[in-house]
DNA sequence: CAGCGTATAGAACGATCGTTCTCAAAACAA
DNA sequence: TTGTTTTGAGAACGATCGTTCTATACGCTG
């Protein structure tokens, strides 16, 4: 077995663990035995558990940011554009292994602790945001759009955690299009 | 001192210690020499640890419920009262000790491993819909307003802690203005 | 087969966790 | 004062944390 498969394995497992029952709650030795590694190997592959932590981290911004845009990518028009990433909250709230932002949780674990989770967790949202803002500029909005869909998405992640539905990505939906409807000044459809 | 006097000592010190660095990272030695008060007197007035935690989450509570209420209060027309919630939000946001909501993150710390936190959290955020559910249904919103605004005030609250700024709470604001102007079939004032 | 280098499983380390116990000092009763 | 009870600070407990070390099994070369 490869060098790479041993790393990707034991990141494909702390991924799982940490995701499920977050950071602190899980301890190296559970992990060794859940990816099936020696001790001696995962401390060959990574110096410390922190470390282990920040390629989780990576593994969770590369997996989001991938999925996101292949879902925004699926839409033609600049305004179904805007609203895709509410239907891809959607799909990740009905998965079963979904418990909340990885980046929210590590946050409020570790931030006040960790600066380096501080700081991954501020850039992971901020390159978020700054995505937003190419949908938004993209679709002739005005600048104060995108903070306001971030906002929109954020606050759907942690509702639909906390409450255990994914009712929120519908909700947080239908916010988005009045909001982008307003924005690009169409008239925008209610619900009478 | 009575033992009122300590249990307030000891859960207002948790408050402060648990807000700013996490539960888990807070050891019940840490909590016992900066409240003051010997081990066994800790003991004695809380079982365990998590007896201690579930009062801190009953103070932020009750805290947040009456900052809340006395901030909405404020306002007299309905629309100004469902946009109060945004201004506590700000003030909230710009104090040096706000480190995001205690709920999401005892939640993201906790939430896995302890059903009792877990559930505390989801009747905390369940009660504020409901408050909002209120505020919507006096100003005549139809049902859909309340929980659009909820996710916005969420998403605020995470985005503030993040980020480290508090410019969250005047976008959430200004999104809030367009959907409740919408709801309320107003024409929404847009910043041109 | 003999001998050597490597990898492994898991014992063990020091630190810290939540919790309990000890034991001396203080407070009170008579 | 003397005897009893309550309080106090902090030592100590077992468990678990992240991390390191050791002793054994294995694969290779000759």
């Amino acid at each position: 077995m490869t060098s790479d498969d041993v790393r990707t394995r034991i990141i494909a497992t702390a991924d799982d663990l940490y995701n499920a029952r977050g950071i602190q709650s899980v301890g190296m030795d559970e992990l060794r035995t859940a990816a099936g590694v020696s001790l001696k190997k995962l401390y060959q592959e990574f110096p410390s558990k922190s470390s282990i932590v920040m390629a989780v981290l990576e593994r969770w911004h590369a997996s989001w940011t991938e999925g996101l845009d292949a879902r925004v990518r699926q839409a033609d028009a600049p305004r179904d554009r805007l609203l895709a990433m509410f239907d891809y909250l959607a799909e990740w709230f009905g998965q079963d292994s979904f418990r909340g932002c990885g980046f929210i949780n590590s946050f409020a674990e570790l931030g006040a602790v960790s600066p380096d989770v501080a700081e991954y967790a501020r850039k992971h949202k901020e390159s978020f945001q700054v995505y937003v803002g190419h949908l938004a500029a993209d679709a002739g909005a005005p600048s104060d759009l995108a903070p306001q869909l971030s906002i929109l998405a954020e606050g759907a992640q942690t509702t639909a955690a906390i409450a255990g539905t994914s009712d929120a990505a519908g909700h947080a939906r239908r916010a988005a299009e009045v909001l982008v409807d307003a924005a690009l000044m169409r008239p925008s459809r209610r619900a009478g």
